[in-house]
DNA sequence: AATGTTACGTTATATTATAACAACATCCCA
DNA sequence: TGGGATGTTGTTATAATATAACGTAACATT
């Protein structure tokens, strides 16, 4: 009965950001490889620059960054690997900014809630069982099958609060 | 302390539509008197229009609404009127549709959810408390100021779960 | 009426996303 | 191992949503 608990709190302004970087690239190759799903080197790419950019980031901004290393890309060329990455679980879409973030738990096609810092930008991944069961609730009042949940909470986190006091 | 539950149910097949468009516009525009706030010929169509589609629309549905009745206007055009109308809390944006939906308390400023079918169009507005506190509840965890709240969930409602199985 | 303020009209453009089809790569298995 | 099926990427064009910038008109107050 235990739900998972999860909180990728904001990451503190010290934490090793290269090594979250690859601990997210190995661990997406490994559920694609035990998936049989192809990670091939454009999505590889497009998911180490989302992680890279260390929060939210536009598709057009992923362009850019593709075809500022040489790559040559197009929209759909970014739009596909996204789909393919959010429908494999690996990345979340923010909606509310038209953005898109990597996934803390990949694969597991978890519920999520996002807390989004308006200042600093940065968006903590949150899956709170009390908030899903409350949605639960309120759907089973209302006879709702519920197929996706688009829970976005924006506002200004303890780092930027204490800091913007200047 | 009690907080408000209102619900708009999924509004039955039978109900008086006419009725719930005009009285939708009777408290706008005593909302509007007693605030000072400017509801304009355009401000007041443009909600008409809202609700007249009795599901959310999206803003160049109802621009093409407009210049079909005879009125000049352009993006610009519907775009200020939604913002005053979101501003004077008398509809609501739903992010994951880039749609707009008469509010059903208007200028009450609360935290609205909404549940959307994803197959007749239609969105349930709901102000449950549960949820309200459980976000309040991780925000204080997190330390972190809630400004905007998203919540928005899709999937299929009771009255099209019947009618789909022919 | 003069003035400041708010709302609206108008043109252009930004931003986000998809359609459609061709070219290429990979897989599978006969 | 060759050849068709499938999946991925390239390419061009365009759809859908939203805003910038600036001028004009309406309105409100004195």
């Amino acid at each position: 009965m235990s739900r998972l608990k999860h909180t990728k709190q904001f990451p503190a302004a010290d934490h090793d950001h290269k090594t979250c970087i690859a601990h997210a690239l190995q661990e997406a190759e490994a559920y694609c490889k035990q998936r049989g799903l192809r990670l091939t080197e454009l999505r590889r790419r497009v998911l180490e620059l989302i992680w890279a950019n260390h929060q939210p980031v536009g598709a057009y901004d992923l362009l850019e960054q593709l075809t500022h290393e040489g790559r040559k890309a197009a929209p759909p060329t970014i739009y596909r690997s996204l789909d393919f990455l959010m429908q494999s679980d690996l990345i979340h879409r923010i909606t509310s900014l038209n953005a898109y973030v990597g996934c803390n738990h990949p694969g597991l096609n978890h519920a999520a809630q996002f807390f989004i810092c308006e200042d600093c930008g940065q968006a903590a991944e949150m899956d709170d069982a009390k908030i899903e069961s409350a949605i639960a609730k309120d759907a089973k009042r209302l006879g709702f099958t519920v197929e996706k949940r688009t829970i976005e909470v924006a506002g200004i986190c303890a780092h930027c609060k204490h800091h913007s006091n200047t």
